[in-house]
Formats: C-alpha cells, structure tokens, sequence
DNA sequence: AAAAAATATGAATAATTTATGAAAATAACG
DNA sequence: CGTTATTTTCATAAATTATTCATATTTTTT
C-alpha cells in the first residue's frame, strides 16, 4: 500500500474551469492541488500519492464509479465524489462504490473546502464508521450497512441515508424539511410527512422498544434528531 | 466595514416575477427581503447593513461579478450567486469572483431557503448559543434545547419561542401582543393573556424559586421581560 | 387600609402533532 | 412484462401541547 502524502491532492475533473476553482480555492489553504482531466490521467499519477481524491462521477473516458473502485483497489485514500444530480448520490451510496463522501452540484467551493479538511481529519483518525453507546450500534458508511448489537440490520437506501444524516450530527435537530431536503433533495415534491414513515421503519429494526425510542427521538412540535447516548436526552 | 444585519437580505434580480417568488419564500421564512432591480440601485442600498446579498448575474445595467468585486470591496457578506441557464460558463465565473455559493436557474426557491440558512450558519461560526448568568442558563437553538446548570430542561415549541425571544434582547420589555405575534403570528386570534400561562409554565422549568423569578420577569403593568444577569433588575 | 387593577395559577377543554398500520404508487429486478 | 421491494400517502388512534377560564394572589392607586 502506497503511502499518501500529506497536503497533496487530486482533482479528477475533465470541466477546466471547475477544476480550476476547485484549485485556487484549495490552493488558498496550503494544498498542492494536481488535476488530471481523464480517468486514465487520474490513474496513471495515483503512484505520486495523494492524502484526498476529488472526483467527477462523469468523466468523458471512463465512469466515475469505476475509476473509485480502480483506485481503491490499491490505494487507501478518502475521496470525495461529485455528482451532478441528486439522484445519482444513490448510485454513489448503493453500490458499494466506496467514496467517503460526496457533494451534488452546484456546490459551493467553500462548502468543498470544509468537507476535505473534514475528512482529512477524520481519515486521520480512522475509517467512516459512526459508532454510538459503546459499539452498541454502528453505522459503516462504506459498507452501507448498520450493525445493532454486532448483527447487521438491513435498512433500505432512503432509511439509511436518513440515520446517517441524523447521526453525523447527534443532539441537532432536523425539521422534516430539512431531513427532505438532505434525503430526497431539494426537487422532491412529496409531502414532508413521509419523513415520519421512514422514522418508524428505522426505529422498528434499532431500537428495543419502539414506543420509547433510543436512539433516534421525536423532538415535539420540530422534527427528530439522534443521540449517541441512549440515556441522555 | 460595516455591521451586517440579522434577517435582512438583499435580492439583486431585474426579473420581476423571480425577484418576487424569491421574496414571498423567504419572508416566509421571517427574512426581511430587499429588492434591488439594478445593480446601481443595489449598490446605493448596501449601507442599509445586510445578512446576505442573492445576486443575478444577469442584470440590465452591469455585470453580476462588478456588482460582487463592489460589494466585496467593502462589505462583508455572504453571496449567493444566480446564474442563467446551465451555461457553465456562468457558474463557473460567479465562483471565481467569489461568491460563496452559486445556483443555477431555473432553480428550486426551496433549494434557495435552504441555501441562504445553510449559509448564514456557516458564516456565523454556528453558534446559535445564547448562554447566562455564567452558562447557568444556555439555550441552544440547533439543539433546541435549554441547559439549567448543565443539566437539560424540555421546553416546548411555543416555550422554547417564547424564551428565546426576549433572552435575545435582555433587558427589553414586551407586551403580551408583541409576544403574541412574534411567536403566535400575526394572525393569531386568540387571546392575549395564553403568554401569561406560557410564563408560568417557563418559570415553572427554569427558575428555582417561581414566585421570585431572576430571568423571566414581570412588568407590571406592561409586559415581560429576560434577564440575564439574575441580580440586576 | 380598602378598592381597583393586573398578574399568577391550576384545571378543564380544545387544538395540534405524532405514531401507526395498511393501501396505493413507484421503482428495481429478473 | 410480471414480480418484488421500496417509497409514499392516507386514515385514524394516541400523545402532547395550547388555550381558556375561574379563582387566588399580588401590586398599584386612592
């Protein structure tokens, strides 16, 4: 396994003029920025290791997903993945595809900013496993998939997606538009409400007792929110 | 550089019916929007103090990224950029001018609500904490949550409004019809005295000795009012 | 100190909000 | 294309909160 390098990073974008924002904005933070426009460009200077990965999931050579998995073959470095639509995070978060995190465009470069240090400091660390009340309910991100009490429960793509926006940040509350606006983006016309049905699914498979939630908590008159500590409110 | 102003936005957008949309949704959202047609009216207007500027970079009389290097020059402020079409072009030049974010027409006026809180959050450092008496009493909106010497105390919705109000502005007193709207609504059409019975439910939580409340104190004769210094009148 | 005015309080009632099970609509898959 | 899994909607029950009201208490005025 190659070493990665510590302010280094590659932006693998073939639109130059985003490429080119993304690299002044992350060169005004102390990083060395390389950019290679194709994912066979992308490939070829992964060698010169590299502490972060972003990459376009749409590139003219090759598909951003096949790209992700060619680099995680050999190489353990976090990446962030851009998407131009809000559906396409499912495939991105679905098939197992690896990235630690992703943005859907229009995004703003400052936003990307703080994501990158974030995940710097949190690969640092370690992988991307949430882990709350001592193990005994872990959330793996790049598993996509949720253990209770060290046997995996299977939740469904949008009820995943849903506890994870809500343990990410545990004692925030959300509103349900909120929580829609992360979950089904921002172009879903439906009704907020259904926001609720997918608490009840998810509280049906991690929580011991339905009617006295743990983990993830009506907060009356506002929307729901998670805490990582059962007992505490 | 001048002070910026808590809920103010300043919409800078020539077509009426957009400038418009815009606005209904984020009054809406209890922002008190401007709405400046040209750029030249829009730079006349700054001094006003705002939170955040929404700019199209489209506008009849000057380019979007003159009026943002204006703007930058001597203000502060968070910009969303509006640019036409997804004419990559566009998206690409309102970031480089800096902007901090940017949204691509047509787009969501959902998505744009979104933005604008996402964006005022960041910008003010996310601390939507008031805290008193030495952090003996801390209310904590994103949690939405009030801590009586560490420990939490449940507040419900109209409460936690209630109390947030006035401990926004120690020391001001408020009628019970001021309070009514600001927390019921304009249209609300009940009776003045349910602040009463929403006071005493408060006091009920917070204060050691209701009777002889040191926060939440009554003006005869008036209204209420929050101290935050409990000693002090 | 008594009367008048305003506020505090507890309890009853009304109104909102959330939980839930099941049906309907949608999307995913073979 | 039919089948299955998932998501969304809907109706209703359950839980929580908001409002009102009658009465007690406090403050101000005379």
């Amino acid at each position: 396994m190659i070493t990665m390098n510590g302010r280094n990073i590659l932006v693998v974008e073939d639109e130059k003029k985003i490429a080119e924002i993304v690299k002044a904005y992350l060169e005004k933070e102390d990083f060395r920025v390389t950019v290679a426009e194709r994912g066979e460009k992308a490939l070829a200077v992964l060698k010169e290791g590299f502490a972060l990965i972003i990459l376009d999931l749409m590139l003219p050579d090759m598909a951003g997903e096949d790209i992700c998995r060619a680099i995680r073959k050999d190489f353990d470095v976090p990446i962030i993945m851009l998407t131009a639509k809000s559906d396409e995070d499912d495939r991105v978060r679905g098939l197992g595809i690896g990235a630690d995190d992703y943005m859907v465009k229009p995004f703003s470069p400052r936003e990307l900013v703080a994501r990158v240090k974030a995940l710097l400091r949190r690969v640092k660390g370690s992988k991307d496993v949430l882990s709350f009340n001592g193990s005994d309910l872990v959330l793996d991100s790049t598993r996509f998939e949720v253990r209770k009490k060290a046997s995996p429960v299977v939740l469904t793509p949008t009820e995943f997606k849903l506890l994870q926006c809500l343990a990410e940040r545990p004692g925030q509350v959300f509103t349900r538009l909120q929580l829609v606006n992360v979950i089904l983006g921002y172009d879903f016309e439906g009704y907020d409400r259904t926001i609720d049905a997918h608490v009840k699914n998810i509280r049906h498979k991690i929580e011991d007792n339905q009617r006295k939630p743990s983990y993830l908590k009506t907060v009356y008159g506002i929307g729901y929110k998670f805490t990582g500590l059962p007992d505490e409110d």
